[in-house]
RNA sequence: GCCCGAGUGGCGGAACUGGCAGACGCGCUAGCUUCAGGAGCUAGUGAUCGCAAGGUCGUGGAGGUUCGAGUCCUCUCUCGGGCACCA
């Protein structure tokens, strides 16, 4: 009798599938591909339950592919460069490349320790020059595309970060995505951006092809981030100042022209100036303009900050109408958003419907709804902004058009008049890259005082990040203090430069980092685009929610880019996309900062990896959050124990017997019980592994068979060895996906000599499915609705039988006698119904 | 404000297309075993009335459809998440 020992078992079979070269792959058109992955963690401090359990999740993906016959790809690699390590440096005064090839070190142990099935020998690590001169490499493409460019321009700074930070790294109205407390503030900066607003369109209209295959709220929150508004755009005439072009604004709205009573320009828009020239307001007006300029720096005030404006002193002419409104500077007008310039129709707009209301101007009714009271102006409490229900009114010659035909006529209107047209405005903004910071991809350019802006050539590639750096984490980016690297030459003239000194953002390196894995050691180009060809597009990927804006809008954006350089094939990088659920200790989420992780090690030390692997399954499904529980996990410990006693017990006396022929005749009830619940079970779990990823109930039913077997015992009695054997084998098999180190050992001492690893995913054949069918059935019996006996009947039973029986129960006469029945609905080995008057 | 998602025992959670609600696990109770602790094994465990047989109630709440609703429809409450003066 041995006791489980997973830390031996374990050490065991890691070994035999390195040696073995279980899971290294490579691209071969013979056999069906999988590519499946995990997001590549950040290796920060030391892995916790809340990574494993996403880990967990991806291996039984990839080991029940691998079963299944698919060639399989299953990566792992770091997110190495980052301000954290940057910082770590600066405070334990040694070099951030120190402290990230710690962590990595730390999480690849454990990983390893988990037996995780990644091919290592394509592990990455992305600040590395070999990983990085790509980044470097892309770049350069994007640079003669004009899809990397550098402008000046007011940007997202984050004062603890010391660097500006992307729109999408902006969160809760305006604090920074890393320090949630502190205010990101707004500076005039020259960056570096990348143009992904010239795929805004693609980026939205793709997002139909992942309908199905992306959890619909990722798709929810990428189509309201990049934010796609049909409208139109409307010149106004400036009635008072005959030189000056007119004012354009933007609406979607444009059947509600005829009540606009208002121009509202945003602060910082650049005709405010030009119109308070020899304004008669201007004394007045200036001072507040000045006063709102400040205050809009501070974007998350913006959104509680109470509506302020004032009036210009001057008016532009309404094109339909020529009505003649007063120009208004408002602070709730974002010059970011279409022009910068709106019309104010506060009957049907809330906004504009509070600010007219505070400063006296008039309201207008131009839609009336086609149901309810009619709207009075002065009786109005809120705007009427639907579109759905209405009729023009006070509209000229719209009159009685429906909105939706309204704006479609006069949008034509417009255009033949010449004073407006159709337009699409976007949300989505050009993608700040440049950071000031030191551990980073140098963006590649110099700058030279007789040739301006060079890019570094192909040839010179990469730009090396200087190895000793000045870190202070304050200032301009610790490379421009760095003269050996800010100092060169100019790839034109030879003649003194100076380079560019700050890095790119890290989301460059997580963008097209699943490409590289494809081919990682290339040397002439970022991935040989066959063997791309071959792998992608991903077929599973596996990661948290919070990347569900920033990494998967980039990483899509990407792609299309480099289907537009001739390197791949595909619109997009990700079939399909699975968002697990955190892992929670005291109802948040495991971190580092908060002190509620319960490390990774430990959990392998104290109870062995397969224990954890099969707990963070267990405990809830996969896309849910799990709250840790230390009493949970000795359940799964336990039971471990129990399947290895039961394996172990019999393995001595079936270790030799031959695999079973499926031959059911003189099978004993005990034989044919087992049978079927063994293939029973095989067949739900291949369900819910296969299409519900159900993991947590999959368990559960193999514990329902453990305990059936365990209820059977003594097995020696009545079941023959080689059914003893096929049970046993099958459920190995069944946790092989989940705990594959215990079930490998399982599977030798049952007396395999050719590894698990070699093993298929067992599909039933005929004579076994056969024996999976229930011969016998328990059929609920109800008398309206109220279940008052079961009946056991033979499988396929017909009716009558079936109500004959029922009938003669006494349970069920006691509630039929004396009444009628009325209706008896059957549904074949499901239930019986009986409705009685 | 707008858009998603979720509410089931003491707890984590099951329940495929409407068909015995609470599988499986944790915890708890009792018994066996043990010098003891631990482990293991067996039985019980939604609430409520009843000595029992048995009955009634029960999936956040209120209605509805149906022979039958955790599941479908309408309204509503609570919690979680995302976006947010986006014209």
């Amino acid at each position: 009798m041995a006791d489980y020992n997973p830390q031996e078992i374990e050490a065991k079979w890691q070994k035999r599938w390195e040696e073995a070269r279980v899971f290294e792959t490579e691209a071969d058109p013979s056999k069906p591909k999988y590519y499946t992955l995990e997001m590549l963690p950040y290796p920060s401090g030391t892995m916790h339950m809340g990574h494993m359990r996403n880990y967990a999740i991806g291996d039984v993906v990839a080991r029940v592919k691998r079963m299944r016959g698919f060639n399989v790809l299953h990566p792992m690699g770091w997110d190495a460069f980052g301000l954290p390590a940057e910082n770590a440096a600066i405070k334990n005064n040694t070099h951030p490349r120190v402290w990230t090839n710690n962590n990595i070190g730390e999480f690849q142990r454990t990983l390893r320790r988990f037996g995780f099935s990644y091919d290592w020998r394509r592990e990455i690590s992305t600040c590395e020059p070999e990983y990085y001169r790509w980044n470097q490499w892309f770049f350069q493409r994007m640079l003669e595309r004009g899809l990397a460019y550098r402008k000046k321009s007011r940007v997202n700074w984050c004062p603890k970060c010391c660097t500006v930070l992307a729109n999408e790294q902006v969160i809760n109205g305006g604090y920074c995505w890393r320090h949630e407390d502190t205010l990101v503030e707004s500076r005039e900066l020259e960056q570096w951006f990348l143009k992904i607003t010239a795929y805004s369109d693609q980026l939205v209209d793709d997002l139909k092809q992942l309908e199905g295959t992306w959890p619909e709220r990722v798709i929810t929150m990428q189509r309201n981030w990049i934010g796609r508004s049909q409208g139109a755009r409307v010149k106004f005439e400036i009635a008072d100042l005959s030189s000056v072009k007119p004012i354009e604004i933007f609406t979607t709205r444009i059947d509600t022209t005829y009540g606009a009573t208002a121009i509202i320009l945003a602060p910082t828009h650049p005709l405010v100036t030009r119109l308070l020239q020899g304004s008669p307001v201007r004394e007045q007006a200036e001072p507040q303009l000045a006063r709102m300029r400040q205050t809009s720096v501070k974007t998350a005030d913006l959104v509680t900050a109470e509506k302020v404006g004032f009036f210009t002193g001057r008016h532009a002419t309404n094109p339909f109408s020529g009505e003649k409104i007063p120009i208004w500077v408002g602070n709730f007008v974002l010059m970011e958003y279409g022009t910068g310039a709106i019309m104010a129709v506060p009957a049907h707009d809330q906004r504009d419907f509070e600010f007219c209301r505070k400063y006296g101007l008039p309201i207008r009714v131009v839609i009336q709804p086609s149901s309810g009271e009619p709207l009075v102006e002065e009786k109005m409490t809120v705007a009427f902004d639907e579109h759905q229900n209405g009729r023009l009114v006070n509209s000229g010659p719209f009159n009685g058009l429906s909105p939706d035909e309204a704006i479609a006529k006069m949008t034509a209107f417009a255009e033949k008049k010449d004073f407006g047209r159709g337009e699409v405005v976007f949300r989505l903004r050009d993608w700040g890259i440049s950071r000031q910071r030191y551990w980073g991809t140098p963006i590649p350019v110099v700058y030279c005082p007789d040739h301006g802006l060079q890019a570094v050539p192909d040839k010179d590639l990469p730009v090396l990040l200087p190895p000793n750096p000045n870190l202070t984490g304050e200032g301009e980016s610790p490379l421009a203090s760095t003269p050996e690297f800010v100092n060169t030459t100019c790839p034109k003239c030879g003649g003194q430069a100076r380079r560019e000194t700050d890095t790119m953002d890290t989301f460059v390196d997580s963008s097209w980092y699943f490409y590289r894995y494809c081919d990682p050691h290339n040397d002439k180009a970022p991935f040989d685009s066959t063997k791309v060809a071959y792998w992608f597009p991903i077929d599973q990927y596996i990661g948290g929610i919070t990347h569900a804006i920033l990494h998967l809008l980039y990483s899509r954006f990407w792609c299309k880019v480099m289907r537009d350089l001739g390197l791949v094939n595909h619109n997009e990088p990700i079939s399909r996309l699975f968002t697990q659920g955190m892992v929670l200790k005291g109802g948040v989420a495991m971190s580092k900062n908060r002190g509620n992780v319960v490390g990774a090690i430990d959990m392998a030390e104290k109870y062995g990896a397969d224990t954890g692997r099969l707990y963070t399954l267990f405990a809830a499904p996969p896309e849910k959050d799990l709250e840790w529980n230390e009493e949970g996990i000795e359940g799964s410990w336990r039971f471990l124990n129990r399947v290895f006693r039961l394996v172990d017990k019999h393995a001595g006396a079936i270790r030799a017997t031959r695999n079973w022929n499926f031959d059911s005749k003189g099978m004993t009830d005990k034989e044919r019980d087992l049978i079927r619940v063994a293939y029973q079970t095989m067949q739900r779990v291949t369900q819910d592994f296969e299409t519900r990823w159900h993991f947590n109930s999959a368990i559960a039913q193999i514990m329902e068979l453990t305990n059936e077997i365990y209820l059977a015992e003594p097995l020696e009695n009545g079941v023959r060895p080689e059914i003893r054997k096929e049970v046993l084998q099958i459920l190995t098999l069944l946790l092989a996906p989940m705990t594959p180190h215990i079930a490998e050992e399982m599977w030798e001492m049952l007396g395999n000599t050719d590894g698990l690893w070699n093993a298929p995913w067992p599909i039933l054949a005929n004579e076994q499915l056969e024996l999976a069918k229930d011969n016998e059935v328990e059929i609920p019996v109800q008398v309206n609705g109220r279940v008052r006996a079961t009946l056991k009947v033979p499988a396929d039973a017909n009716e009558l039988d079936v109500v004959a029986k029922a009938k003669a129960e006494p349970a069920v006469a006691r509630h039929i006698d004396g009444k009628r029945i009325v209706k008896q609905i059957y549904v074949p080995d499901k239930l019986l119904n009986l409705v009685v008057q």
